[in-house]
Order: C-alpha cells, then structure tokens, then sequence
DNA sequence: TTGAAAGCGCTAACAC
DNA sequence: GTGTTAGCGCTTTCAA
C-alpha cells in the first residue's frame, strides 16, 4: 500500500525526475531509449500524480464572477446566494475568489451593464444566468476574446463557446407534473396551466414545461379539458375568480413558476380546499402553503445546488484539469408536506 | 486579490515563518511580544491556509475500509459498488486507500468474520453497513482500541465510539409513502403494508417505515383498514393469493423493502392493475416495472449517494481537518416513471 | 537530450 | 523563545 511517486518511478528507470516528467506530459525531447525505459515502468505500476502537489506549484489565484439575478426582486434566487456563500468557503483556501454580481431580471441594461463591469475585472471565469438570450450570446463573444471560462446555469440557452450547463430539464419537469396531476385531480375536473407574469424572454423555457405537462396527458390518452392562461400578477385576483368559477369546473392547476403562492393565498383566502395545486420551487411562501396543504407538490429546481455544481466545475477544472461535463441535469425532485424537511436539512 | 501566507505574515509582524506557525497552531513558546505583533497581522488580514500545501506536507496514505453486504446476495447494495468506485478513483490521487469488504447478509457470522479480517489490517477508518446491532457494539470496540475511525451508513444504530451516520429518516420516509398512498388509493380499498424476508434484526428499522406509514393516516384521522403482513419471499405466491383476494378489497399496498419487485411480478402476471403499489429502492426490476406502470411510486434511499458521502467525510476529515457531521440524513426522493430517468443520470 | 536544482506553502526538527 | 532549514511531490528552468 503505498504511493508511486516521480522521484520512485526515475529511481525505477534508471532516469532523472525531469525526463519521467517529459514521458507523462509527452513534452517531447527524450531519447528512444530512456522513453522505453520509462514507459516500461510505467506500465507495471498504477502511477496516480499528486494532485495536491501538482496545484501547488501554481500558486496562482482564480477569480470566478457569478452574474445572477437580485433575489430582493425576486426570491426564486435566494437560495443561490447560500450556495454561492458556500462555495466562497469552501474554496478560498485554495486560492478562488469567487464574487457574485447582480442585475434586475426585470432590465434586460441591468444585465448588460452587470455583465460589461464584470467584463472589465476580466475573471478567470463567468458563471451566468442567461435570461435573455440575444444579449447573452452577444456577451459571451466578449467573454470570450478575454479567454474567460464561461459556464450558465438554469436557463437553457444553447449558446457556442460556453463550457457548461447545470440546471433542469424542463419538459421532464412538466411531464412529472402531468404524472402527479393525473395521480391526484379529482374525476371530471378541468384542468388549467398557469404561467404567471412571464416575459417573452422566459416564455420559451416556460412553455416547455407546458408541453411536457401536455405531452403526458396525450400520451396517456386521456383527452381532458386543459387550459391555459397567461397572468400578470397584479391581475391575478379578477382572473383567478373567472378561471375557478363553478361553473368551469377547474379544479387542477398547474402553475409553471415560483410564483404558485399567489395562486395558493387566493385559494386559501377562499378556503377553496378542492382545488388541486402543483407548482415549482421552495420558496418560503411556498413550503408554508405546502404544509398548510394548499399546494399539494412542488417540483424542486434547486437553484442552490445548481449555482454550488457550476462553480465546482469551474473550480475543479482550475485546480485539478478536470474536465468540465457540457451539461449537467439535476434530479427532478418531488416535493410534498412529508418530504419537505429532508431536503431544507440537506442544504444546511 | 492575493492571497496570504505565512511567509508574508512573517514580514509584516516582523518575526519568522516558525513564530507565526506556532501562534497560528498554538504550540506556544512564544514570547507575549511575538504573539502581540503577529496577532496585531492576523486580525488585519483574512488569512486562509493553503490546504493543499498543509495536506501536501503530510505524505502519509489513509486507508479506509468500508464494510458491506455482497450484492450478489442482495441486490439493494450493488449501487455502492459504483459510489464506492467513483470514491476510490477521485482519491486515489491524494493517496486514499479504499477497499471494500463483503460479507453475507444473511449469515451474522459472515459479517463478523469479515470485520475480523479488516480489523487485522488496522485501517485508518471502516464505513459499516452495521446490519447486527450486538455484533457491531462489539465490533466497534474493537477498533476503537486500534484508533480507527469508525463511520456507519444505512442502518440507523445508535452506537457509541463512532463517528458519523449517513443514511435516511425512516419514519419520515414511511410518512412519505403514506402521504403518497393517500394520493393515489382508490377510496373504499383497504389498505396493505408488507414486509417482505426481514429477519428481527433488521425488523426494528423496517418497523420505522410502518410506523411513519400509519402516523400518517392517523394524523389525518382516517380510520382506514390497514392490514400489516410479514411475509418470506417463498411463501409469496400463497400469502399474496390470500390478501388480494377480491373479498378482502385490498388494492393499495406499501412493500417496506426494495423486494417491491416480487409483488408487482405478482399482479403483473394477474393483470391485476387496480392494485396501487409503492415501495423502496431504483433495483433495475423495480424500474422495470415503474415504467411498466406496476409500481407507482419508489421511494430513493440513494445507497449509492450513502456510501460516497460516508467516505467523503473520512477523507476530508484525513486531508483537510474538516469535522465530520454526527449524523447526515440524505433527502427522501420521491421516484415516478416520469422523474426516474434525472436520477439515474445523475449517478452517470 | 538530460539531470540538477529551485520553489510552490506549510510543518517540524533542530540549532542557537 | 526564536529563526533557520529540510522536505512533502510536482513543475520548470537552466546548464551541461
């Protein structure tokens, strides 16, 4: 049980550490002979490297910005900030400074402007919440001819020169609601999706949560009524008491955002128990409403261990030469009253 | 943006590299003006040591040894060999041994032969699967008299000496399954909970789900018919002839083990697909027959996830000083035929 | 083409 | 008490 190291494996060969080092990082100028010599040694023995050892010698730092919406805006963010916080600590002792940096996600200029001071620190590496897709891929270009390492997480935005994807898939996410409404919504009740003060930028991610929801229902055959509606928020009320008027029958609502607690303190003010709620995300609001039972499931994206996983690539990468994976799709995790504590204790 | 070391530290209290390492480490003989002037630098600056440079000092390997029913016995532990794998490759590097040990999970003897064993090679720490209560006390004591660190997954025993428990709630995992149940019965069905094959060992733990499962629907004050059945896997066939005969009116059945699999055999061969079924573990049959639509819900103990974690707390324990947490509970994941697929590409 | 040597940050042994 | 020094494994420079 013990460790191959450089020095061993020259001692082995019959060569000097400079020329196993040649061999391993095939750097070239090493006679036929003492090639042999080394690969023959090589080949006998597991040689594992040092890792610790070899990101010593680059005593360097590593500067990582993370541009990503303010959660004072809005609150499906927060939770990021604590996996960020997490990853600060985590890895300041390894020489990376990480930073976050924050825009409006109502303001497509706060994105640009966050994103052009962010460019001027010119970081070893970006990891961005791509909200708006056009002014994304024209950002990235600059990023790039800083040679920063750009990773996104959450939205989906397929763009060229970026490393790295950490987020969920959303028509999967949509077709396990459809599988927990077909479970749960009473007999004979209509069934009605609501997308919630989306703008246009969003709107083509959130639909593909529409369509995994509606893709499941035809597949399973079962023709029933699905509706959808568009809302603003501050309209909510007045269309929420057109949509659930008696006489519709709605009863089983699906809710695309985060925002499914202004749909759940409408039903609660109205104690309208019967109503079915399934919506995304942990947001204090909405585990209240959960507990409460006016929110039956809630699909959880995990914001938090999305923005930890991005940086950790980037950071493993630096330190290690790991190689950062295209894409990375976290679970779709279920979330009821019963299950909810083991996944607020997980993130501490 | 730089980082301190202790070289720079030196410099700027004035005193030498070796001063600094004693206040920093607190092996005293230091004179009370040293201290003062590198105190005064301390609290100026935010300094982290340099992990890899400390751990790179310490040359030494770890072994770890991690003890573990043979999956070929029972399949509900063929995921750890994966997380054990993925373990023994990403610390291979920082020189961490990790060997595992297989013993039958049937034969009390096989699991203390196989500790006897390890205990001879007097590792740095064990990760058990503490299947027997009495023997692993003993045990246990045994290798605390060698200093070995002693971490536990899976099964929740309460011993003293060890270190660390990685595993999941099993009351609220039963909660979980009752809370499910509630969702999908059809109403007026009775309702059924099978243990299949468990000896009293493992009894006491197994009876957590059932009690979580029943808390449930006391809770909401449902006086269902919920029948409890132990049955032995090759008295299956008879017993379930019995319980889900059309009579009884039992269609709803929660199987408190990964055996879930037998029973959805069962009605998959009886077309019996009234029968509501929900149980534990992502065994490839047990996907199977999700998929297949037999099985409505698994719940995901995440044994894989286990074993990787328990060994991840031992070796940043050994690298980088890190505390190991007294006891970590893994979320309960709910698992669909929708949601199956983001999980098992998580674990790659 | 090769070997020797310096140095990354930290620790610990050893002189003074 | 204190400073100096060697060395962990690896990379890289430089002289031969």
């Amino acid at each position: 049980m013990k460790t191959y190291t450089i020095k061993r494996i020259a001692e082995l060969a019959g060569v000097s550490k400079g020329t196993v080092d040649r061999v391993l990082h095939k750097r070239g100028k090493v006679s036929a002979k003492a090639l042999d010599k080394v690969s023959k040694v090589l080949k006998e023995i597991d040689y594992k490297p040092n890792l610790l050892a070899r990101s010593l010698k680059n005593t360097r730092t590593y500067h990582i910005c993370v541009v990503l919406p303010d959660s004072t805006i809005d609150s499906f963010w927060k939770p990021c900030n604590d996996g960020i916080q997490e990853a600060i600590d985590e890895f300041a002792s390894f020489g990376i400074f990480i930073e976050p940096f924050l825009f409006d996600p109502r303001e497509v200029d706060s994105f640009k402007k966050v994103n052009a001071k962010v460019l001027t620190m010119v970081p070893d590496a970006v990891l961005i919440a791509p909200l708006f897709h056009k002014e994304t891929v024209q950002i990235v270009h600059k990023y790039k001819n800083l040679n920063t390492v750009i990773s996104k997480f959450n939205n989906p935005v397929e763009i060229e020169n970026t490393q790295n994807f950490v987020g969920q898939d959303l028509y999967r996410s949509g077709r396990v609601a459809g599988n927990l409404m077909d479970a749960i919504r009473k007999k004979e009740s209509g069934i009605g999706i609501i997308h919630i003060d989306e703008d246009i930028e969003n709107a083509i991610y959130i639909k593909e949560k529409e369509r995994g929801f509606r893709d499941y229902f035809k597949e399973k055959e079962k023709s029933y009524q699905i509706e959808t509606y568009n809302l603003k928020e501050d309209e909510l009320k007045v269309k929420l008491n057109g949509i659930l008027s008696a006489n519709k029958g709605v009863k089983s609502i699906f809710v695309t955002t985060s925002k499914i607690h202004r749909v759940a303190q409408y039903i609660h003010d109205r104690n309208l128990d019967d109503v079915k709620l399934i919506g995304y995300d942990l947001l204090p609001e909405n585990i209240d409403f959960l507990l409460k039972k006016k929110i039956r499931f809630l699909i959880h994206q995990n914001p938090r261990k999305q923005v930890y996983l991005g940086i950790k690539f980037l950071v493993d990468f630096f330190l290690f030469d790991k190689k950062i994976p295209a894409k990375s799709l976290l679970p779709i995790d279920i979330i009821s009253s019963e299950n909810i504590a083991s996944y607020i204790d997980e993130s501490k």
